[in-house]
DNA sequence: GCGGATATACCAACTAGTTGGTATGTTTTT
DNA sequence: AAAAACATACCAACTAGTTGGTATATCCGC
């Protein structure tokens, strides 16, 4: 497997990310992604021992691709950390454009699909989004301490998770509605929200 | 049909409730929901052109069954408008016990997977949830105008969507995590919002 | 540096079981 | 009697997973 190379295993994790998320995970058949990525079935379960193996691969993949996304993100750069938390929904504001399945979170869908019945899978994208999530904590608890704002009701591990509940509802929301629009209005609720919590009103940050 | 006979289509509208929440909609089979319902296939496609067909009837059959619960639920008799949109999100709060199936939303969990490719079911998943928040935009414009909030940046109904974007994230992180610890803290974030946004700390009605 | 052994990467065709849906009953209500 | 409300038996299409194979790269003793 020589570097650079772009083997079946990764057309097929690619595949992964835009046909289930289009799709949900049931709907998506193996075929479904062995067409999308041009491959056939023997590529596929020669490098997944079955159906559910490619789903945890694939939220593991999402993980990998989106944490150099965000890690890439300008929003790191702010010296206050209030300004990161926040730039961080702005960030995540800014990537609600296009058709819903090129916004919406892979590991979100699948987990609701997959809950119950797939443990594995359910393990893996809990991983994925309280992994994100925890990215987030540092510079909320930073804040905290600039701003001294000291809570006795919630702490930055709840408030990092809330984030990722808005932005789950509002793909909910975008995919009842169709588009992004209305996840941009709960978004902005959740920036005012932050900016009301740590008790002051900024301008949204570049 | 003689009035108060349970008919195999009652059945298999509360069937679709549970099953299709706890397995999803394209993991649920039409053989679950007869088996669960206690009925026939015959049954099924009797009353049912498909299962899409089934899918559409089980969202009005939500909405129903819910709007009758809220319908009665006693946050409306708040005399305060403010304390109404409060009581409402108690309300919600307290509903989140038990198993990730019984608390969770079927339309929430229906268009997630059916928005792309079954817009019947997008559309009535759409009714739904959006019909549901309207019945918060009242209260949350009384609230609004009893307390001098007038906002330039936010609607009655932007708020009222929000809530139900956090509500619906919610149930997505509680999914993740196999329990409503976590959707308890979203929720109890969304009231804090609300208080803040409406100026002032109030305690949490009963 | 060469030939054989071995491993990797992939493919086309097949299979056993499942799925939504149908055709044709029988029973119950009106 | 007629229609509505079911039940039984069945099917064509689809599904995840298997089988047996080929082409190419890598390793290794000599």
């Amino acid at each position: 497997m020589p570097r650079g190379k772009v083997t079946a295993k990764d057309k097929l994790l690619d595949a992964a990310l835009s046909v289930i998320r289009a799709k949900g995970y049931s709907a998506t058949t193996v075929d479904d992604l062995c067409a999308a990525a041009g491959v056939t079935k023997g590529a596929f379960f020669h490098y997944f021992d079955s159906k559910d193996a490619l789903a945890v691969a694939a939220a593991e993949h999402w993980s990998a691709t989106t944490g150099a996304l965000f890690r890439a993100a300008p929003y790191h750069d702010h010296a206050d950390p209030l300004d990161r938390v926040l730039g961080y929904v702005d960030f995540r504001r800014s990537l609600l454009v296009g058709q819903v399945p090129e916004f919406t979170c892979l590991v979100g869908t699948m987990v609701q699909e997959a809950y119950g019945s797939h443990p594995s899978i359910q393990a893996a994208c809990e991983a994925s989004i309280f992994g994100h999530a925890a990215t987030l904590e540092a510079d909320i608890a930073e804040a905290m301490a600039a701003r001294g704002v000291d809570a006795t009701d919630w702490t930055p591990a709840s408030l990092a998770a809330h984030t990722q509940a808005v932005l789950q509802g509002a793909f909910v929301l975008a995919k009842a509605k169709g588009g992004p629009a209305i996840a941009i209005e709960s978004v902005d609720h959740l920036r005012r929200y932050i900016e009301l919590l740590f008790g002051q009103a900024k301008g949204k940050a570049a």
